[in-house]
DNA sequence: CTATAACTGTGATAATGGTCACAACAGTTT
DNA sequence: AAACTGTTGTGACCATTATCACAGTTATAG
C-alpha cells in the first residue's frame, strides 16, 4: 500500500484532501526497524516525526538504576515524536519496536510548515494531544489508587485497545507482549503479572493460548478494572 | 490590575499585540472562588476556558469509593479547562479552589475561535500540552519505580517549581498543601507524608515553621529526588 | 536436533507502607 | 476560655507485593 493511502487513517491528517496529503506524503520518508530495535533515544535532540505503517512500538522511560517504565504501545497509524518538535526540549523517552515496524518520517521544517500551513492539523493534533493526556491521567489514578490486579486488568484493557480485535463482544490480543513488558506498563513485577494472570484465568475472565490471549465480555472487563 | 495586564503573563497568549490581547479579554468574564469552592466536576459536559488570575487551585480524579488522586497544583496565570473544549469528551478532572482564586472564563466558542484566528495561539497551546504531557510521564515514572521517600521528594519539587519562591538556592513554600493533599499527590498515605517530613527534616533538607516550609539547596534536591 | 537463550511458573521470605487508634496541637466560634 | 473542628504526630499491626531462587517451558540458533 502506498504511504498516502496509509495516511488517510492517521487521525491527524483524516481531514485534508487527496492533494494536499498527496503533498505532504512527498515529502516523508520510509524506514524498517527490526523488532527490538531503538528508534528514538532519550535525551537526545528531536528533529523528525514519526508515523507507524505497520508495527508496533513501546515508549518507555529508564530510571538511573536500569529498570523500564512503559508509558505507552503504539501501533498502526499513531505517531510519535512531536512533543521535542513542539517545546524544543530533548527527548522525553525511548522508543523501541516491539515488533518489525514500518515508518515513515518528517523532518522537523516539514511538521512545523504543516502546522503552520494547515490549520487543521495544528487542531487536530491538539485533540490528540488532548486525549493521551486523559489516558495519562488514568493511568496516573491507577497507579495511585488500585491494587496490583486491577493495575494489571486496566493494563490489558490499554493493550486491547491499542493492539486487540474484537470478536463477539471478546477480545482477542494475538502476541500479547511479554510479562516483563507488562509489568513495566502496570508498575508491577513481573512475577505478580504471572500469578494474576493465572489468577484473572481461574476467574474466566480471559483465556490464554500460546502467545495470545482472550479476553471474554470485554464490556464487563472494563466495568470491573476501570 | 487588569484583566489585560494578567494576560500578558499567559503563555498562550505572550505572542500577541495589545490591542489582540484587549479583543479577547473583552470576551472574557471574570468570576471568584472561595477557598475549597469546587470550579468544576468531573463528568460535567465542559464548556469554558479558564484562567487562573490568583490562587490555587487542585486538579483530582475521585475513585468510586471517594479517594482522591491529585493530578496537578496550578496557580497564577496556568489555565484549565481546555482539555473537554479540544477533544470533545466531557470532563476528565475536578478542579477545586484551594485557596481563594480569581479566574476569567472564556465561552467554548470564543476560545475555538481564538484557536483558528490566532494560529499562534493554537501552537503555543500545542507547546503547553506539551509540557504537561512530559510532566504527566515523569509522573507515572515516580510512581512506578519509586518508594514512598523519592515519590514525597518529587511532589515536594513539583509543588515548588509551582508555588515556591527562590532565595539563595533555598525555596520557600508559604502555605503548604495539607498533609492528606501532598499525599494524594505522591500515591501515598497521610501519615507516611508525616513521618518522611520528619525524616528529611532530620536529614536537614527541609525545615518546617507552622505553614511554611524551606527547602535547603533546590538543587541538590532536585538532584537527590528526581 | 541439540544446545542455548529467553521467557514463564511458583514457593518462600521479607519489607515497605497502608490502616487503625488515639493523642497532641492549632485555629475558630460562641 | 471552653468547646469544637480540622490537622498533625506516632505507635502497633499486618497485608500486599517485591525479591530471590530455581524449575519448567518455549523459542532461536548453530
Amino acid at each position: 500500500m502506498s504511504k498516502a493511502a496509509h495516511l488517510q487513517n492517521v487521525p491527524i491528517f483524516s481531514d485534508l484532501s487527496d492533494s494536499d496529503l498527496k503533498k505532504i506524503s512527498d515529502k516523508m520518508v520510509s524506514r524498517f526497524y527490526e523488532k527490538g530495535k531503538m528508534i528514538l533515544l532519550e535525551q537526545s535532540e528531536g528533529e523528525t516525526f514519526f508515523i507507524i505503517l505497520s508495527g508496533v512500538v513501546k515508549v518507555t522511560r529508564l530510571s538511573d538504576d536500569g529498570r523500564e517504565v512503559i508509558l505507552a504501545i503504539l501501533g498502526e497509524s499513531d505517531f510519535f515524536g512531536e512533543m521535542s518538535l513542539l517545546d524544543g526540549e530533548g527527548r522525553s523517552a525511548n522508543i523501541v519496536a516491539t515488533e518489525n515496524s514500518e515508518v515513515v518520517t518528517l523532518s522537523r521544517r516539514d511538521f512545523l510548515d504543516c502546522l503552520e500551513k494547515y490549520p487543521k492539523i495544528a487542531i487536530a493534533l491538539l485533540e490528540e494531544l488532548a486525549v493521551r493526556l486523559r489516558k495519562s491521567d488514568q493511568h496516573i489514578e491507577s497507579l495511585s489508587l488500585s491494587d496490583s490486579e486491577q493495575r494489571i486488568g486496566v493494563t490489558l484493557i490499554r493493550l486491547a485497545e491499542e493492539l486487540g480485535t474484537i470478536k463477539r463482544g471478546n477480545v482477542l490480543l494475538k502476541a500479547l507482549p511479554y510479562q516483563q513488558d507488562i509489568a513495566n506498563m502496570a508498575g508491577t513485577s513481573r512475577e505478580t503479572v504471572s500469578r494474576t494472570l493465572k489468577l484473572l484465568e481461574t476467574k474466566d475472565f480471559l483465556k490464554r493460548d500460546g502467545r495470545d490471549l482472550i479476553i471474554y465480555n470485554f464490556n464487563l472487563f472494563r466495568q470491573t478494572f476501570s
